[in-house]
DNA sequence: ATGGTCGTTGGACGA
């Protein structure tokens, strides 16, 4: 059985004795995470390398980072989108594993607010990920796309759907790059197993949102038919919220029997 | 309704 997990850490650094501690004590074969927020320089390798873990990472300093942290080593597909466009953020790992399916890492832009600049930016970003995927792969291919989406996938992901409409993470037009993201052929794991209301991944840090379970499910794993076929479980670590210093989201773990 | 909390920074900005 194969263990991938996606998790938006908010700070690999700041969260490091945690991720060690999700290493020991779940110890899966991929783990994803997004919001490295440090220069590959400081990525802390060492001390992953020292839990007998590889990791290939793209980071950048203050924002962004994506990272796959991993049993076997792994070979490094694209950073990005593998083009020469002249974004610098680091928002996309694509991996190559010996289980014999691609693994891509994303962070996808959070967008602000409907209309705003860093919107049309999340939407332009969203159809380039799309065209990267067509040109890449098709959906016979064991492909599996975890991360940070930034988009709740319909309203049972959202902990008040009526105050939400139309915000950010759950607008419609981001619904429907999304739709048309995985049109390509991608499935939704955790529906597969999953189908009720306010199983979420993501609370704010402020309003005491996670005691209330006001929260976003955001993060998502999202497999081609060959690759979902294989799936056996999916369940969000809602306890790695507990404690000191948690990030925002908790880890999404999923098995696969490969 | 408003503001609130983190992380990276070294005053805001992003989320």
């Amino acid at each position: 059985m194969v263990k991938v997990v996606t998790w938006n850490v908010n700070s690999i650094n700041t969260r490091l004795d945690r991720v060690k501690a999700f290493l020991a004590r779940e110890s899966p074969d991929y783990l994803c995470l997004q919001e490295l927020k440090c220069a590959d320089e400081k990525f802390p390798l060492e001390a992953i390398e020292g839990t007998g873990y590889h990791a290939a990472f793209f980071g950048q300093k203050a924002y962004n980072g994506v990272a796959v942290i991993s049993k076997e080593p792994v070979e490094i597909l694209f950073r990005n989108f593998g083009d020469q466009h002249p974004d610098e953020a680091s928002r996309v790992i694509t991996v190559r594993t010996k289980h014999k399916f691609d693994l891509i890492c994303v962070y996808v832009p959070n967008g602000q607010s409907i209309g705003s600049e860093k919107f049309l930016y999340k939407m332009d970003w969203l159809k380039r990920a799309k065209e990267f995927l067509n040109q890449h792969w098709t959906l016979s291919d064991r492909l599996i796309i975890v991360g940070d989406f930034n988009i709740a996938p319909d309203d049972r992901d959202v902990y008040d759907p009526l105050a939400w409409k139309e915000h950010i993470h759950c607008s419609t037009g981001e619904r429907a790059a999304l739709q048309d993201l995985t049109s390509f052929g991608l499935i939704d794991t955790l529906r597969m197993h999953d189908q009720s209301a306010g199983v979420f991944s993501w609370w704010d840090y402020r309003e005491l949102s996670f005691a209330r379970n006001k929260g976003l499910r955001i993060d998502l794993i999202y497999a081609t038919p060959p690759a979902a076929s294989l799936c056996r479980s999916v369940k969000i670590d809602r306890d790695e919220r507990r404690g000191e210093k948690p990030s925002d989201h908790v880890p999404v773990i999923a098995t696969f029997e490969i």
